[in-house]
DNA sequence: TTGTAAGCGTTATCAA
DNA sequence: TTGATAACGCTTACAA
């Protein structure tokens, strides 16, 4: 890969690398044939202008780093899928920071970041109260959250899982449901789960019922195998506890923890219980029964994160448009059904 | 963030920029004290050397371009966390290329790849046929393949997918059946694809069974939905065929497809027909009955690239390892069971 | 044991 | 309408 350079072209072209650099970059006025010239000439030996050289001189690479709890898991990668997309319109890279929601790993990645050339970060998920992040955004780093709110002044892409999860509740108690359990995963920190927590208790107040603490599963989430866990905790949560008539969980990953732990015990769905799940991974559509899950634009949230700090970057940023929520959608299925109590 | 250079470095310490540069990088002797009393400084005030800067005198940016078919798929996002494992390790970066099996748009991304900074490439998946793929490699850029295999020249890294499947067939064989169906993707430019076909069709005949084409079903992958298209396609191929006691799949989504197409047909899995799928995603511990599939060791196979392309790049490539085969096993789960015939 | 200065490939200022 | 040249922040050959 013998690399030509601009000085090269500008020799062929028998003009000066200023010329080249604005013609090719339509920077000043270059008289046509001149510039249709450096054009053909420049295509004809396969000139690529550095990115690197361009970087150091513009102070930017076109790069932003995108830290995520983990790659492999169906949520992100389909969120990562939406800010490739974008990226790619626009001539941006990303470079994947895997966190796997380690915050003191996040922490020494946020710091080896500022060695390095990117132009902001987007961070998917994780935990609240972190003020390297915060640290990060008063030093006018552009950063932007996803499914993640640390404070009502940095940028976020969210839906609004209050309302969604309410939702779900109102969905099952239209059914007939008065006894819903709810299945999630501890949420010290982790505003985005608790507020799903809360539309389910508020759900059910609005509709008459009680809430009772007794009937939540709350699950320590220290592996990524969030099936198994969850599976592992049921079996000693409703070790001697009457099952609910429904149940709600957290994501669709927890369900299917919650299918395999039913199915075991001989319970049929959605006959002797109803579940609903959340986020509408693809492997909802593949449990059987397919589940009934409140839906969440992944995708769109990336595409609409990765706008957003091109925006911010070249400072097109509308300030008032900090937290963007999107919508979400209840997506009937077969795992919830009329109660039949 | 106001950033600090070396030049700033130096002046603080009152030495020269190239002793700072030699300290940092312990690239030539320095006065110990002179050493400690960089390194203190250089601390304190928090320089983070520039990688853009460094890059451009270096000419390489510790950056590796992984093109994948799509980050959103199981498969390749457990890849991408063994790729990733290693080059954290060893800090390099990775920048992702998304091409949807998309032939041209990976030319016109390996094109834009030369006016990057990237320092080679791993190529996951895709075509065999692909000139470009060859240029990159006799232009001497790093490359590495996974799971696709163009020449035995270029390294690689696989399974032997032709073993692989040979042993799901004896394994259903060891079962007792004898009427084994196929299910593939088409597999002209896929040698993986097609290794794992003529696997299928050497256990057979080594089993003294015959094998008969018109029990392959052949599918086109012109979506990403392998599930989908496997269902729709099921449903035309067996629309008045006998169904065989056992079928193999290429994929475990494409199991997955066929699945439902059984349940819809009301055949249960595995009393009426066993099933073995392959690659041992992680939808297939969901499904029900759990899959009975081959284990294919992806996050290793990334962490093997990361390595090999490491190596390279470094020139310590020992140039007769150029195709690894790693190991592939059977998971015995519950889809697949005695034939009754 | 350390400093000076060239050079990596651009962009951008100033001058013509 | 265009050219010289400094500068981006670092590494490294050469000199001291």
């Amino acid at each position: 890969m013998a690399r030509y350079n601009i000085k090269d072209v500008a020799k062929v072209c028998g003009v000066s690398i200023s010329t080249v650099s604005h013609a090719l970059n339509d920077s000043r006025y270059v008289k046509k044939e001149t510039k249709e010239k450096i054009f053909a000439i420049a295509s004809e030996i396969g000139y690529k202008p550095s990115a690197l050289a361009k970087g150091l001189r513009r102070k930017s690479l076109n790069t932003i780093a995108v830290f995520i709890p983990n790659i492999a898991s169906q949520f992100f990668s389909q969120i990562l899928l939406g800010v490739n997309k974008i990226a790619n319109k626009n001539d941006f890279h990303i470079i994947i920071v895997n966190t796997f929601y380690n915050s003191e790993e996040e922490s020494r990645l946020i710091e080896s970041l500022k060695s390095q050339y990117v132009d902001g970060a987007i961070f998917v998920s994780g935990l609240d109260n972190r003020d390297c992040i915060k640290e990060l955004h008063k030093e006018n780093f552009p950063i932007v959250l996803v499914a993640r709110k640390i404070s009502e002044d940095i940028p976020s892409v969210l839906i609004d899982n209050f309302e969604a999860a309410k939702s779900g509740v109102d969905y099952l108690v239209s059914l007939g449901h008065k006894d819903i359990g709810y299945v999630t995963f501890e949420f010290e920190n982790r505003s985005t789960v608790k507020d799903r927590f809360e539309g389910y208790k508020q759900g059910l107040v609005q509709n008459g019922l009680e809430f009772s603490p007794e009937k939540v599963l709350k699950i320590k989430q220290y592996s990524m195998d969030e099936m198994g866990i969850t599976y592992e905790c049921c079996k000693k949560f409703y070790v001697e506890k009457k099952l609910p008539t429904a149940i709600m969980t957290v994501t669709d990953n927890v369900a299917a923890g919650v299918y395999n732990f039913l199915k075991e015990k001989g319970c049929s769905i959605p006959e002797d219980i109803s579940l609903v799940g959340f986020d509408n991974l693809l492997l909802s559509a593949f449990l059987d029964p397919p589940l009934t899950t409140i839906e969440q634009p992944k995708e769109k949230m990336g595409e609409c994160a990765m706008e957003m700090i091109i925006n911010i970057i070249k400072n097109r940023h509308d300030i008032k448009n900090n937290i963007v929520n999107l919508d979400s959608k209840l997506i009937v299925r077969k795992s919830a059904f009329k109660c039949k109590k």
